[in-house]
DNA sequence: TGACAAATTTGGAACGTTCCAAATAAAAGG
DNA sequence: CCTTTTATTTGGAACGTTCCAAATTTGTCA
């Protein structure tokens, strides 16, 4: 029962013919006559023959493997995220090398080098934080098509798709307001970051289409963590003039929102206004369940994997796709 | 700035070394001259050249890529399962093919047989419900190692490291038995199924030890899901003489198992005990608080990804790991 | 300084494929 | 039946590396 590995070499010899043949059989050629197809791929069968693409890959450059590199498989988002890539990726017939970089931008480094020595034909990148232009650099200069997901670049033109975070907490505050809140705070996150800077700009504009001036001390900067969530609030609460309402950059900082209501014998959705960001799975489940801004990260990979193909296959054009953000409505809001 | 790609000719003529020499520098070898040695590696570095992985693997064939089949990376168990696995494969110096299959052995076949041609050296794998010993023979013929993890398939004597399923149950069982429960019951998934065998088995001898006699009808088969749950606990509800507490079959179920107590106007952890399995993310931020047995599968895909290491360094030597489950004890379940 | 040993470097074959140009076989046309 | 055309098959070079045996350089010691 223990078959050596055989190569076409061997499978031409079984058969009788050339290996040329073989190849041109394994290729699905139309040159080959039908007979000597069949009488072929009979013999691969029976010899449980395995095609070697590394050393088909030898000869015409293009491999068929690309690079997904993921800040974090254990936030549900990501994983998701990661699926959507995978789901295309087989579809067209490539494999994925898998990495996760912990938001650690050295072992970013590391397994896109180890990536790239592999030989992937195209790379897709969820940026750890602290990403810079370099880091992707040397796949571009070698044509090598990168796609940024998520997470974007600041003027590096490299093709990304994110979700319209603008538009997401834009409709998340406006719906806060037309609740009756006038006092609403915007919580989590660093200002430095790119995700921040555009959800924050449509809570802005949102707050300066309801006519109400932006009061800098509602802003409250942590860690975009639950654990960051219980310190913006608890800064929130200690205001003399407190928010009545809160949109948080992410669920993991608006669970943390709850937490530090509930510890100050606030009801969220009851006596305090709570909504998120992402949609996380623990969204609907929790109590109450969290207002938040509906992504799809899913479709986001599919897009990512998507673009990615398309260049892959066309050359390198650089294209920036935003997913749309929608605001599902449960109960931490306290709409009816 | 568009550097064509190297190879390691290029490299020895702008040296002015042969490629032997460069290969051996590229390889660390003490063989080479101190001084050569760092005159090669200054032109390798201004060349931004780049090792093939897949040419070297040509000759030798032991390449270092693994592969790893996880049959759902959405459920935050499995995404953490492959975060073990990647930490300790990246830090092999390994690099990994990840693929989902989304319980498809379709799929898994599909991504294996890909995997094989891309050239892994071994294979870890969550295998897809209903996998069959014979999805991986052709890899174990070839003396491919293969790893399963979490599940596994009977009698077919392939390395694996799953959780003590057996012990967690049983000492969740006995818990519930010492807070006073006389009818406990055993709510979620499909008798047919390895998991469920061995977790049913620990429920039953916990009943055995504490003397009480095992009452069929309080074993209620679903889907290992929380919509299994809801129907689970329902059947359970409507039965003459129903239990006061259950152990589930994981913690998915005994989500919709509290959905079915609330319901029926019953509060878990108050008017009935609910326990879990699995220790998923949400379990310790739901209200209430789900008491259930914690498993690491980080862990689990750590000690998986050593074991096939091993494997692939030292020659295939099947070897079963059980990783140990213990009851973590919050509100679900009623204690003080 | 010459002989020998040790250290370093080097061509070329090999790995399993593809692809080209060329060879051969089969079919068609006169 | 011979020539042309068309259909099929086929060696060999090439891809970028490793590894061996052999060549070359350097060092040591009498």
């Amino acid at each position: 029962m223990n078959h050596p590995r055989h190569t076409i070499v061997d499978i031409a010899k079984a058969a009788n013919v050339s290996k040329s043949t073989v190849s041109l059989v394994l290729q699905g050629s139309p040159l080959v006559n039908k007979t000597t197809r069949e009488h072929v791929s009979k013999i691969i069968a029976e010899h449980s023959y395995v095609y070697n693409r590394a050393a088909a890959g030898l000869r015409n450059t293009k491999s068929k493997i690309i690079g997904v590199v993921v800040n974090d498989l254990t936030n549900p988002f990501f994983a998701e995220l990661a699926v959507g890539i995978d789901a295309e990726v087989q579809d067209a017939g490539f494999v994925q090398f898998l990495a996760h970089t912990g938001e650690s931008t050295t072992r970013q480094g590391q397994v896109i080098a180890s990536m790239r020595e592999n030989g992937i034909c195209g790379l897709i990148v969820c940026p750890a934080r602290g990403s810079r232009l370099e880091d992707f650099q040397p796949l571009l200069n070698n044509k090598i098509p990168v796609v940024l997901a998520v997470r974007t670049i600041p003027d590096a033109g490299i093709s990304h798709v994110i979700s319209d975070n603008h538009a997401g907490v834009f409709n998340a505050t406006k719906h806060l307001h037309d609740l009756g809140h006038k006092r609403i705070a915007f919580l989590g996150g660093y200002a430095d970051t790119r995700v921040f800077a555009e959800r924050f700009a449509g809570y802005r504009d949102a707050l300066f289409g309801a006519m109400i001036t932006l009061d800098p001390k509602l802003t409250t900067a942590s860690m975009p963590s639950r654990a960051g969530g219980v310190i913006a609030m608890e800064r929130a609460l200690s205001l003399p003039n407190p928010p009545t309402a809160a949109v948080c950059l992410n669920d993991a900082v608006a669970f943390g929102a709850c937490d530090a209501l509930r510890a100050a014998g606030k009801e969220p959705g009851k006596d305090f206004a709570i909504v998120g960001f992402d949609d996380v799975i623990e969204a609907k489940s929790v109590v109450p369940a969290l207002t938040t801004v509906t992504t799809d990260p899913q479709g986001i990979g599919r897009r990512a994997a998507q673009l990615l193909l398309q260049q892959i296959a066309t050359g390198i054009t650089s294209e920036q796709i935003i997913m749309p953000a929608t605001l599902t409505i449960r109960q931490s809001c306290g709409a009816k």
